[in-house]
DNA sequence: GAGAATAGTATACCTTAGTATCTTAAAATG
DNA sequence: CATTTTAAGATACTAAGGTATACTATTCTC
């Protein structure tokens, strides 16, 4: 029982401790992926207990979404303004895949299924006690075709306005991987004729 | 160790003892749900061994959804013909939330979930080695619109034949209950845009 | 500063999905 | 009918998510 060191003289708590715990899931979720990540490791890797991951995130999938949104590629996606609302669609969704081909989708399937056991899909994107960003990027890109009379903004319904997180999220399950023209298609066949519908 | 009873003269095998293990699973689905399910608790009920299970099922939410398939509500699903595409989508939709409401989705939530982890979204309506009947009936009432032309099936691809299953079930993932109300909306708001669009 | 409240640490535990192993009944083959 | 093959039975095991408990270092409050 000879600590020959002296271990932990200090014991970190509130913010230090959770960014020990979020750096660990991350260098992890890098190394391993979702699939093979563990919670004992993560704690391990950051020398805390397993209760304190647990008492900050209510299940793995929490945890890893929080490393995710804390140290993963920053959504700064770039509003597009290119006078068509079908290119700035298919420009902006582009640039979304991009982030999620650094992981791979099947790395990230089985993250994103475990987080549909608790919050609906079109959520998925929302980190918490902040706007959904790629949701306000949609809004903002219909914005600007209403300014050209490509559509009117009053007659699109929130589930509307959730469509396009619905289908992403939707390949991104559902396929290995999400190419450019798997957005141009839903772009064309799909996005484009609910937003523009005359009703 | 005296066992009273001669306990297991005959040793089922093959369908019998499937069809007991599935009988099993599906009493067991409707008293207590999906999330409370066990394995080692349907192999109890069937008298039968776990690896049994594990021998035809590759994991617990194959299991549950075989036995769905095998003992639950048939999708019988009447294809209507009231000589509208609305009207029939709205009236389609409504039968196939009957089926949902018959457990709630929040029992289904967690199977559904779980077998987004295998297969894809548009899939989970499908039996194996049979066709997709939900697909199947969408596509029926679709050709009934086209003889009124009010489409052109033709140019309709596989993604947007698949959109009603995805969107249902999405809405199943994301709800509570999914309403007569939510059935209309995705059906003026986004399937017949879809359906009808001229492209 | 004394004492209470808070929140780590360490560790054991429970539950359940899924696997492995060994024995043995039943079916298939000849 | 003897032998081989297949698959069920029994049971033990592993791994991981998640919880409970006892103890103790910090911080808060008075």
């Amino acid at each position: 029982m000879s600590k020959t060191e002296a271990n932990h003289q200090k014991r970190r708590r509130g913010a230090d401790l959770e960014n020990a715990v979020l750096s660990a899931a991350w260098e992890l979720l890098q190394e391993i992926g979702y699939h093979d990540f563990t919670m004992a490791e993560v704690a391990k890797r950051a020398n805390a207990a397993k209760p304190v991951l647990y008492r900050r995130w209510p299940e793995k999938s929490s945890l890893a979404a929080s490393a995710i949104l804390k140290f993963g590629p920053k959504l700064d996606v770039k509003i597009p303004d290119t006078g068509s609302l079908r290119e700035d669609l298919v420009d902006f969704f582009s640039q979304l895949i991009k982030i999620f081909d650094m992981f791979g989708t099947e790395k990230l399937k089985g993250l994103v299924t475990d987080r549909l056991k608790s919050i609906p899909m079109e959520k998925l994107f929302t980190a918490p006690n902040s706007k959904n960003e790629l949701q306000t990027a949609v809004e903002q890109i219909l914005k600007q075709a209403e300014k050209r009379n490509e559509l009117q903004l009053s007659k699109l319904s929130p589930r509307v306005l959730h469509l396009p997180s619905v289908l992403f999220i939707n390949e991104v399950v559902s396929q290995e991987v999400v190419t450019k023209e798997v957005i141009v298609a839903i772009v064309d066949e799909i996005l484009m004729p609910v937003f523009t519908a005359k009703k």
